[in-house]
DNA sequence: TTAATATATAGATAATCATCTATATACAGT
DNA sequence: ACTGTATATAGATGATTATCTATATATTAA
């Protein structure tokens, strides 16, 4: 299920241009941190900081293979704030701001 | 066109949880600030401020009308999002990341 | 077991962020 | 012209961020 999803961690992630990058590179397939390094002109452990938080938050996947992690993006989290996304763009009866109008009127 | 969109101050916008909320709030419609203002437990420089984020990145617009400020999402921006997430999820052969491995031959 | 490679962690730092209080500006009604 | 309401700006501050260098850990190959 998609709503105990914490949105703003996500955005937060990807609110910086070479995560955003990182990301776009990842969305062809899996790749190895060394693989992503190339692409960048950051050191190593910025890019280890950087995939940290992509992974922390769910977006990005990482399994160990040998001594490389290979990182891909998590299909299930990205299909999930596309879902977000097509809400939020066509807000009607079912609008989300109801949800958070009933919250308000709940205290 | 979307493709001189600057998207990750879109998300960086979007990385905290009440500019996250107003977008919400905003799905629905058009708000003034001082309707925005009691959703939230903030004072109104800081609810002014985020919403100077939230408008500077174009994700919503903003006019004014007698003493107030009419805020709503902009649409156009947000399917543009939209189309950016269904690439981003749905990468085939013509994946966003070749675009930056050409970009990166170029050099 | 030593060397090389891949990645993570620790610690430092300058920059940016979210928030506040105090004040300014703009408009509306009396 | 004065008062109240809506919003913005200025300045301060503690917290967080993105980056680096130096070092540690883990794995593979010789």
């Amino acid at each position: 299920m998609a709503g105990d999803m914490e949105l703003a961690p996500i955005f937060k992630a990807l609110g910086d241009n070479t995560r955003l990058r990182i990301l776009e590179l990842l969305s062809c397939g899996e790749l190895c941190a060394c693989d992503i390094l190339e692409s960048f002109q950051i050191t190593q452990p910025t890019l280890s900081y950087h995939m940290k938080i992509l992974t922390d938050c769910g977006l990005v996947d990482s399994r160990k293979e040998g001594q490389w992690i290979r990182y891909s993006n998590n299909t299930e989290q990205i299909n999930e704030i596309r879902e977000y996304w097509n809400i939020i763009s066509s807000a009607q009866d079912n609008c989300i701001c109801k949800t958070i109008k009933e919250k308000k009127n709940e205290k």
